[in-house]
DNA sequence: CATGAATGAGCATTCATTCAT
DNA sequence: GATGAATGAATGCTCATTCAT
């Protein structure tokens, strides 16, 4: 499930080559450090080529325009996110609902708020800056898979989740993570936090 | 509660004549108008002003600049939405916790999904789509007001919630309503929804 | 000669009435302050309005325009400087060439770097702001009259002046004045630099 | 002497190639022409562009705004006067001092009141149009080059000068010629006034 | 493949002036 | 006369995108 499938058109050619790779990799990297060290305002194409080091035609010979790129990246992201997601849930079959509630808040928390600076400024760059609708369907993915998950995991003491059900435990978690970044909470990263969602998911997990 | 901290240095001038009122209701309306019907990127001050039916200088001489105009409309809002949870809370004091999670979940159910075009149109302009920081501090203003309210609204059968239980229990519940808009998700708005949302309210907020 | 001639097709009405003349002279003053405090950038007409106490519309029935405000105001300091060089030239009439050249360069070091505020200011706005050619004839005449009293100043060890040679005293004396505070000179306002003047003016004046 | 310190900061990028330089080469030409066409009031960047004859846009690639454009040209005719004065005192060594005078006053004439358009337009928008105050620092800055031949070039009958009484005769004689051109004067490139100012200058050099 | 100069539609904002009340 | 809300043309500037070299 943790699809390749949406880069292919997000590219007008498919990195085989060294160079391109190269190139494509430079590309998300300056971009990433752009919206980081100077803002998302300060986001041009002629700016990321600039910081890349090459011309902003090679920018358009990679993507099509300034929303493909991001667009790539978000995508990128969530391919690694559901990876790990599922990597998570298989690792930790067969464990108590506790423990895998536990390592699954630990994952997100790490996520949202600790992970090295480039993918939390794409995440903020997500949810709070961009005028990209089309970045939502994007991240919406990672949401539904994590549903999926909730779903197909059943574990002893769990009730069993309708699809609603699901669509929520996964909304009422991710959201709380998203209003962290968004309002730029104090909470947002603290160890209170955390035994909070951890409660907060065994209840909505929890058979009754 | 409703706060008199009203748009004050928002707006440049106070609306004392009846024209002025009128003026700056119809800066408002066209302003949700060409977001709900144009999207956001067509939303320019001319725009604006040709809309209501009037010049682009008149828009300056009651808002000091376009991002004014949306935190004003985002502030009008949030006084409103403060209200109507005071007035819900204090209307509901003394019943069951069940009856109080119900009144709560219709209410923002409705808010955020039925209400009539200006209040839907705003909701998504804020939570989807601005660059605006300051936005968000102001939205963030009715989940502070939210969360207090729970701490505030000890009810049988309720635990007593710490701050940072009343932040989760506050931003999971607005977190998804939110998310539904976002991902302009299917389940916006259904029965299913609602009903599930209330069974997690009451899983988050009843005691053990 | 120090003519009123001017100012009656710049104003509106004559200022019969205290009123009028009172709020001419508020017109007069606020335009002042605001250039001395806020710069002439920010010299709107309502801004002028706004500081004088009364509406725009009231400035428009005194002024034609912006322009005539700022032609009025040097105007008016055109009439009341040649009528002080007029003073000047009869009370040191009789005394010797250097007694006179010092009473000049007196007078006119006072006028441009000493004098109160007001009247500084607007000959800044003047000299160093104003993209209105019509001002310059304004103070043109302020030079032409004391070129003209050069040429009717015959005292002993004078030489005799043709129009061009009191054209350039003239001009050499006030240009120079000009000059320090365009340039924001260190030396304007300064003993040495008085000192200096006195010493070109008799090198120029003086018979051979 | 004629200065490296070319407008490095006020272009953004340096022309290198040919066609480059020829853009900066017409950028000032339409700005001139403009100027001397229109006046300083229709000088807009769009304009500029206009008669240049390509788009706002590759003016904003060279300058970072208007007022860099005037800067660059003001500060490359200052670069220009000054290798002209230093070459002039340079020529005229050895000379007499009525010669020296002589070979200064007719330079100046020619470059105040005759020399091509360009430098005309200059000259004019220099001294009488612009709120640029810094504009004024580079003009100041060829009259204190002058002072400073004055003081270094001792001749023959010329008195020691101190650094006021260079100060004095520098802004004597641009000042006079400034008037010139302010005043749109009638005496303005005459044979009458280039005499009269020979005259000055002797005066106000010569030793007693 | 890469370059980067050129493009130009489009935007937010200002302010002298008017005129209905 | 006085008011001040309304006007709207005009301005400086940006930046995603193109295409000749």
């Amino acid at each position: 499930m943790a699809g390749n499938e949406q880069p292919i058109d997000l590219m007008l050619k498919s990195p085989k080559q060294q160079r391109a790779k190269l190139t494509v990799r430079l590309i998300f990297e300056s971009t990433a450090q752009i919206i980081l060290r100077e803002g998302i305002d300060r986001l041009t194409t002629n700016r990321i080529a600039e910081v890349a080091g090459f011309s902003v035609g090679t920018l358009y010979q990679y993507f099509r325009n300034k929303e493909a790129i991001l667009l790539a990246m978000v995508s990128h992201e969530k391919d690694l996110m559901i990876a790990e997601l599922d990597a998570l849930f298989a690792r930790t079959e067969g464990q108590t609902l506790s423990e895998r509630v536990t390592a699954l808040v630990d994952f997100l928390m790490q996520t949202f708020y600790q992970r090295r600076a480039i993918r939390r400024t794409i995440a903020r760059a997500i949810f709070s800056q961009q005028p990209l609708p089309s970045l939502y369907s994007v991240i919406a993915a990672v949401e539904n898979h994590l549903a999926a998950l909730f779903m197909a995991s059943q574990t002893d003491g769990m009730r069993p989740l309708t699809p609603v059900a699901a669509y929520v435990a996964s909304r009422g978690l991710i959201g709380t993570l998203r209003a962290g970044i968004l309002e730029q909470s104090p909470w947002a990263g603290t160890e209170a936090l955390r035994a909070e969602l951890r409660r907060m998911m065994m209840a909505i997990l929890s058979a009754d």
